[in-house]
RNA sequence: GCGGGCGUGGCGGAAUUGGUAGACGCGCCGGACUCAAAAUCCGGUUCUGGCGACAGAGUGUCGGUUCGAGUCCGACCGCCCGCACCA
């Protein structure tokens, strides 16, 4: 018997399936039912990590899987090329971006192909080839021209010290993370998607994905976050107009204090035009970075502007105005009015300010006389008090009552909301698709005409100043406006990288030259039937698709307008992390596991911390060449599949791959030990199996059920455990006859046919030596004889009281009164019953008897 | 701060969705084989008390619904993810 040589029979697989294009797409009509299966495709980062390795070998389980059940299968890979960490590999190490991003390209592919996955990688791109963002030029245009692009002003973070747009993730506390400067807000002209308009489309459609986990779904239905409520006009006394508030609970109106607006509300700025105390505070505002996270988390801060405006129901009833460091311009109108009795923010910015709380709305049990607000506001139910013509009313009542009136009164208007802004899409950088428009002096913006298409990136650019290298580009941006041919400065600007992977799924379905989409193919494999990845996309990426493909279903593009069908969010590898004596990080490599516990290697003492994400910050990173190498690939991708549910977080831990190993070992043993002796592959069962072959076919058709419901379900850890279960029932069995050898053989053929998915290489070698000419991979998925999957007995739970007391064998289709008669035969339950009245008998059949005396 | 999720033996987890908690794997303990070790094979392994048969407790905490709760409801605690220029 030979031992099982992974990195050989590893190469042996991988160089045949090559031979055959076993992982092509079928493009005819063949008339067997279509699947198409995507994993998220990989930033080029450098190397591939554990995540990549978890979330590909998840993709491939389920193409290998389907393609046994008989499906054309679509299962490409491509790169998601463009991003910052190319620039700034550019300007850390003087490498050009496009070299840096192919080369690790290049490196991962390799990776990526040493673990042996059912891709056709014949349709491979990346999105920073010209190939592709020429054509995501062209969608642009289309998009512009349907009305779904426009210009308008918005916020960036900039780095006064650098001159530059910093990414929210290079501000830190507030600072620029290179120079460490405060860094400034600043408003500029940006190219914006009008995903607002799909608003209300995106939302209806999450109804329709019943494939999609629901915490995506609702993610996403609170990130659309469409809310119904009123604009109240609050004018502005002793002074020209109004403030326009925004508000879902008008109904606590008559609790207002105070209205706050924006920093950046034109109130804010024209205030401040003529109040340099005002210019400071906005100032002051500005310092925190843009993200909402900084904004929300930041203390609250106010200013009182001296204005007052009146309260829409009472003239003489004025409130005074602040300019609020939480109010957000982007979301309703910029401005809100201050109930403090029942919103926790806006009380504890009136304790801060001095500002009167009034109780409107009481709960249950409480009146005018009897509730006071403390130092939590009330955001319950109840009924209005202190609120003149809503007094009596319940929430829901006084909100149409008070919504009529403001409407009556001209003082406001029913209003629906959104949270969800429109996608700004444009960034001031070099490594991305050029955004394809030319700004001229007399024709405005213009945009670059179809046939004047790539705007390509130029080569020759430096990285040694910060800042846009395109704008700084000597002659690059200099071109002759397309429509009158005077002069013009082309955008300098690029796209998103999220634009980039809001429609490359479409481009796999098939790679046309001449158009940014093959319509047939799309048609032929939309929409993408199951979509796996991390969970860290379930709004931007996922929403901006979604958009997406509504905006090219709207251009004519494409006849659908949900783009993944069933989606899958897999948990993050994780590692436990070692720091020695020093405080330092260690890596696994460098922490040797001793007598006493983990040391380094020279026997220094190791702190183990708690298992975290893989990072290189930590030093907890696992690299999956060195395991192929060591294991091999199939080691790796049952590891990857085995223990952890697949939503859930993974462990990566040393004795964890060596059981993998051992598992794999086990297997080739028990197929290499036993192929000799079996009779042939296609032999017909011989007459009268004894009990051992026969409850080995049991195991054997049950593995076939578990595994099968395993993989349909994305439960790759249990359809592990039932071939865990089957390996111990197959080298349990002494074989006896001719019978059982050809049991054994079954058990053996399923075992290997089943296991394929999760490790094909060693799965194809076992088929092999168990004398099959044929490839697994185009051999078809085994069926369970129904017959076997039951058993005729079932083991019942006698319960007294609901606490277990005896465990009876019946027949599988016994009825209510066998059981009830078998479970008072157990002489526990005797005991357990004596001396007491039988109150009521609870059975279910087939699985318990509760007596409950 | 807001939104979403998770929590079960020493560890990763399973539990036909309200019906025997701990499948399967890891680790550990004991045994076989071996001069010895590795590898492999066999047996045991939730906790507490007991030599034992057995008894009691037990799914983050507290409470509730039910004949019966890991599963449903309420409150709390802890950890993780996202927050619009990381991808």
């Amino acid at each position: 018997m030979s031992r099982y040589n992974a990195k050989v029979a590893e190469r042996k697989w991988q160089d045949r399936w090559a031979a055959r294009d076993s992982f092509g797409t079928p493009d005819d009509e063949s008339g067997r039912p279509r699947y198409y299966v995507l994993e998220m495709f990989p930033y080029p980062s450098g190397r591939i990590h554990m995540g990549h390795v978890r979330n590909y070998t998840m993709g491939d389980v389920v193409a290998r899987y389907k393609r046994a059940r008989g499906f054309d299968v679509l299962h490409p890979m491509g790169w998601d090329a463009f991003g910052m960490p190319a620039e700034n590999a550019a300007a850390e190490r003087k490498v050009h971006p496009a070299a840096w991003t192919y080369q690790n390209i290049d490196t991962m592919r390799g990776q990526l192909k040493s673990l042996g996955l059912a891709i056709d990688w014949k349709r491979e791109f990346a999105t920073c080839s010209p190939d592709y963002y020429r054509h995501e030029q062209a969608l642009f245009l289309a998009f512009y021209e349907a009305g779904l692009v426009e210009r308008k002003k918005s916020h960036v973070n900039w780095d006064p010290v650098d001159q530059t747009v910093l990414a929210n993730e290079q501000v830190i506390d507030g600072r620029g993370w290179r120079s460490g400067a405060l860094v400034e807000l600043r408003h500029l002209s940006q190219w914006f998607f009008k995903i607002t308009d799909f608003a209300d489309d995106l939302l209806a459609g999450l109804d329709t994905l019943d494939r999609w986990p629901d915490k995506v779904r609702i993610m996403q239905r609170n990130w659309i976050g469409r809310s119904e409520g009123a604009r109240v006009h609050f004018r502005i006394t002793g002074g020209e107009g109004t403030v326009e508030v925004y508000t879902t609970r008008p109904d606590t109106l008559f609790g207002a204090s105070f209205c706050a607006i924006a920093s950046d509300h034109p109130l804010s700025r024209q205030l401040a035009a003529g109040n340099p105390e005002v210019g400071a505070f906005i100032e002051l505002c500005h310092q925190s970075g843009t993200s909402e996270e900084a904004i929300e988390t930041a203390e609250k801060l106010g200013f009182d502007t001296g204005l007052r405006v009146a309260h829409p129901f009472d003239e003489s009833w004025t409130l005074p105005v602040y300019i609020a460091n939480f109010v957000l311009m982007d979301y309703g109108t910029g401005a809100i009015f201050g109930c403090p009795a029942h919103d926790q923010r806006d009380l504890d910015f009136a304790r801060k300010y001095g500002l009167p709380v009034t109780p409107v709305v009481f709960p249950e049990g409480e009146t005018p006389e009897s509730f006071s607000v403390a130092d939590k506001a009330y955001d319950g139910d109840g009924v209005l008090g202190n609120s003149r013509f809503m007094d009596g009313l319940a929430v829901p009542a006084a909100k149409t009552r008070v919504l009529d009136e403001l409407e009556r009164l001209g003082a406001g208007t029913r209003e629906v909301n959104y949270r969800l802004r429109d996608w700004g899409a444009s960034r001031q950088r070099y490594w991305g698709c050029p955004l394809p428009a030319v700004h001229c002096e007399a024709c405005g913006v213009v945009p670059v005409p179809k046939d004047q298409l790539p705007v390509l990136l130029p080569d020759d650019v430096t990285f040694d100043v910060p800042g846009n290298p395109l704008d700084r580009h000597p002659t690059w941006k200099h071109v002759d406006c397309p429509s009158c041919g005077a002069p013009a400065r082309r955008e300098t600007d690029t796209f998103d990288t999220f634009v980039d992977s809001s429609w490359y799924f479409l481009r796999f379905c098939g790679l046309n030259p001449d158009a940014p989409l093959d319509a047939d193919a799309v048609a032929r494999w939309m929409p993408v039937d199951q979509y796996i990845g991390g969970v860290e996309h379930a709004v931007l990426h996922l929403l901006y698709a979604r958009f997406f493909t509504r905006a090219l279903q709207k251009c004519g593009f494409v006849s659908m307008a949900e783009p993944f069908q069933g989606l899958f969010t897999q948990g993050m590898v994780n590692h436990e992390t070692y720091k020695g004596p020093d405080g330092k990080w260690l890596s696994p490599e460098e922490v040797v596991r001793g007598e006493a516990g983990l040391a380094t290697k020279d026997g220094q003492p190791v702190t183990v911390g708690r298992s975290e994400k893989m990072s290189k910050s930590k030093k907890n990173t696992v690299d999956p060449t060195d395991i192929i190498a060591t294991y091999g690939a199939d080691t790796a991708r049952w590891y990857m599949l085995s223990d952890s549910p697949p939503e859930r977080d993974l462990d990566w831990s040393e004795s964890g791959i060596e059981g993998a190993w051992r598992h794999s070992q086990r297997v080739w043993r028990l197929v290499s030990e036993n192929a000799d002796a079996l009779p042939p592959a296609d032999a017909p069962a011989p007459a009268g199996l004894g009990d051992a072959a026969v409850a080995l076919r049991r195991a054997a058709h049950k593995a076939v059920k578990g595994v099968t419901d395993g993989i349909e379900n994305f439960r790759f850890n249990t359809a592990v455990a039932q071939l865990y279960e089957l390996t111990n029932a197959v080298s349990a069995l002494k074989p006896a006859d001719l019978g059982d050898r050809w049991a054994l053989r079954e058990a053996l053929e399923f075992l290997v046919r089943l296991s394929e998915p999760m490790m094909p290489h060693l799965a194809e070698e076992a088929w092999e030596a168990l004398g099959h000419a044929t490839p697994l991979v185009e051999t078809a998925w085994p069926e369970a004889d129904p017959a076997l999957v039951v058993d005729e007995t079932v083991k019942v739970a006698v319960q007294v009281n609901g606490k277990l007391r005896a465990t009876i064998d019946l027949p599988r289709d016994s009825d209510r009164e066998a059981a009830e008669q078998a479970a008072f035969a157990e002489p526990k339950v005797q005991q357990a019953v004596a001396g007491k009245e039988i109150r009521k008998v609870i059975v279910v059949p087939g699985r318990i008897v509760n007596i409950v005396a």
